[in-house]
DNA sequence: GCAAAAATGGACCCGCAAGTCCAGAAATTG
DNA sequence: CAATTTCTGGACTTGCGGGTCCATTTTTGC
């Protein structure tokens, strides 16, 4: 399984994941053949079986692992710093941006449903994502109620989790529509739910 | 393009739709394949490319017209009667309920990240379908601002699109990890949202 | 600098699934 | 009850895309 990686092999199979993200990204998985990525990265077949033996399902695992991550360093240093509603409300800015931005091309979503009944890995993929992204958010709902600004009868965890199945459906809205208001709504709800709890 | 239909007709075309919706459900779009459907259906391949002559396509946009009636139906009629919070929670258990039937297969979102970007059809259905779901739901709390129950100052379109936008990501969520947490969490934090409108 | 291992190029195979075609059966219509 | 249209069966074509193979070049480690 270790197989030995020269500097050259590693910057080709970091150029593969990355071609094959942005292929994606453009033109969709179903839509996106081996024989794109090999043009769009100026590879050849068998450097795309040399670096993924088990072929197409690999890579596409691989895109997976790397659009996750970037999910959650797109919204650093924010997340990690829920301390203020201040703080609360740039991260808000910025979930609402970065996905402004992605427009309505989600890799994530679309390798998912792909390759979510084959390939238990891809699953793992998304639910590691979800527990990493809920976790900060918690920690954000802990901090302000350590500080009173969230009324400590909320259960961090379950609000968080609601809170993040409002942002995952402003996506999901945002794919189909082509407009952020569901995710700024879901956002606003939230935060505005978090700020009413000391209030009544 | 108003091709006549006898009885006959239109039963076996309306077979291979519920067919290929089942079909769809059980293995996913992409392994499902036309001679599946046919299998399944008791049909032959000329009846696909009779009733569906621009193919596959035409046909999976066909099986998302009905599965998204199905969505709204399916939550009928306690959608279309949020008049009291009894009413809310029903339709809150109702929700929750399906989705838990439905379980990791939701034909719809599979449908559209596939249909997506090629046919612009896909998008207005699911375009549709958020819009109706949304405006009975903003029509429930327009309802309930009426009776003094929830406060006059929330935007009843913009809250219900938060709302709906908890629900769809819930769904999301489900999809990924099998657990219905998320989205109970999403409606209650809404919900709950709505009930402490009135108190602070 | 020279074996051994890794990286690369590209021709080739192969199966599958979408789509075509036409002949014949069942129905509709006047 | 004919004539016309719709419906059905299934064999056939075709192209595409994943995957294999091997020969050649480049890099690594001693």
């Amino acid at each position: 399984m270790t197989r030995t990686l020269t500097a050259k092999g590693t910057a080709t199979r970091q150029r593969i994941i990355e071609g094959a993200a942005a292929e994606i990204r453009e033109r969709g998985v179903i839509t996106t053949t081996l024989d794109d990525v090999r043009a769009r990265t100026g590879t050849s077949k068998s450097q795309l079986f040399h670096y993924f033996p088990d072929g197409k399902e690999e890579l596409l695992l691989a895109v997976a692992r790397y659009e996750a991550d970037q999910v959650l360093a797109d919204q650093q240093p924010q997340l990690g710093r829920l301390t203020s509603w201040r703080a609360w409300e740039a991260w808000r800015d910025t979930v609402v941006e970065r996905y402004r931005r992605q427009g309505q091309r989600c890799p994530l979503h679309v390798l998912v449903s792909q390759l979510g009944r084959s390939t238990p890995g891809a699953q793992a993929v998304v639910s590691e994502l979800l527990v990493q992204w809920q976790s900060e958010i918690a920690d954000g709902i802990r901090d302000m109620q350590r500080q009173g600004e969230i009324a400590e009868r909320l259960d961090a965890d379950r609000t968080a989790a609601g809170l993040l199945a409002g942002v995952q459906g402003g996506v999901v809205v945002m794919l189909s529509t082509g407009h952020t208001t569901h995710l700024e709504a879901a956002l606003d709800l939230g935060i505005e739910y978090l700020k009413a709890s000391v209030r009544s």
